[in-house]
DNA sequence: TAGGCCATCTGGTCCT
DNA sequence: AGGACCAGATGGCCTA
């Protein structure tokens, strides 16, 4: 019952120095449009004293109902996120390191993530266009590029700027894996996930 | 101290 | 009905 709010407190939220959480919910939000107009929330062992001599169904019970329900969502909310931040880790993890080792904010994850497919799927597309000219076979070497994507420290598929370069054109919707809201503002951090991971992160919003 | 990032709560909406 | 998802609000922590 009061694991959750024992939950609450060890994650130094001090949301609720009491349990009612229409209370707490009104002692927090004063200002905030979602909060109950309610002017004197009571707590709820008053409301169970004032309203037991009622019908069998009381309000306290109504009430106390509804916040086991609040607090049963705020439980599966917070798991939700933190699998959400789990797989962000994930994604972190898959993702080249910064040499300073600065953990990448979610946004610049995400966004890093998204210039990393981008320049992975240029660096197949360039190598399948050389490979057509020469006559080699590098879409196999492209394929194991993408199945031992870099990671921190290894080059196994380290790219070169020479043949990057020549994709300075956005190629958005033919190569990018995803439909990016503006593509116009992506374009040179594309360069940039592709040169220099340091300049990167100035560049990421 | 302001601003950025984050975790959490909360109510609404949609889906099963 | 209950769960998942979402967006807004809020407060704490950290850094320039």
């Amino acid at each position: 019952m009061d694991s959750v709010y024992s939950d609450i407190d060890s994650n130094s939220c001090d949301f609720f120095p009491h349990t009612d959480d229409e209370d707490s919910r009104g002692s927090l939000r004063s200002a905030s449009p979602a909060s109950s107009p309610d002017p004197d929330p009571e707590p709820v062992q008053q409301l169970q004293k004032k309203r037991r001599r009622g019908r069998g169904r009381s309000d306290a019970t109504v009430q106390v109902v509804k916040k086991n329900r609040r607090v049963k969502a705020n439980d599966r909310e917070r798991n939700r996120m933190h699998n959400l931040n789990d797989a962000l880790d994930e994604l972190r993890g898959v993702l080249p390191a910064f040499p300073d080792e600065t953990k990448l904010t979610k946004i610049e994850t995400l966004r890093f993530a998204h210039n990393y497919i981008w320049a992975l799927s240029e660096t197949i597309r360039i190598a399948d266009l050389q490979a057509g000219k020469t006559g080699d076979a590098p879409l196999l070497l492209s394929s194991a590029c993408i199945a031992e994507a870099p990671s921190p420290g290894s080059d196994a598929c380290s790219w070169s700027s020479s043949g990057s370069s020549s994709s300075s054109s956005p190629v958005y919707s033919a190569s990018s894996p995803g439909s990016p809201g503006a593509p116009e503002d992506y374009s040179y951090l594309h360069q940039d996930a592709l040169f220099g991971f340091r300049s990167l992160v100035p560049g990421i919003y």
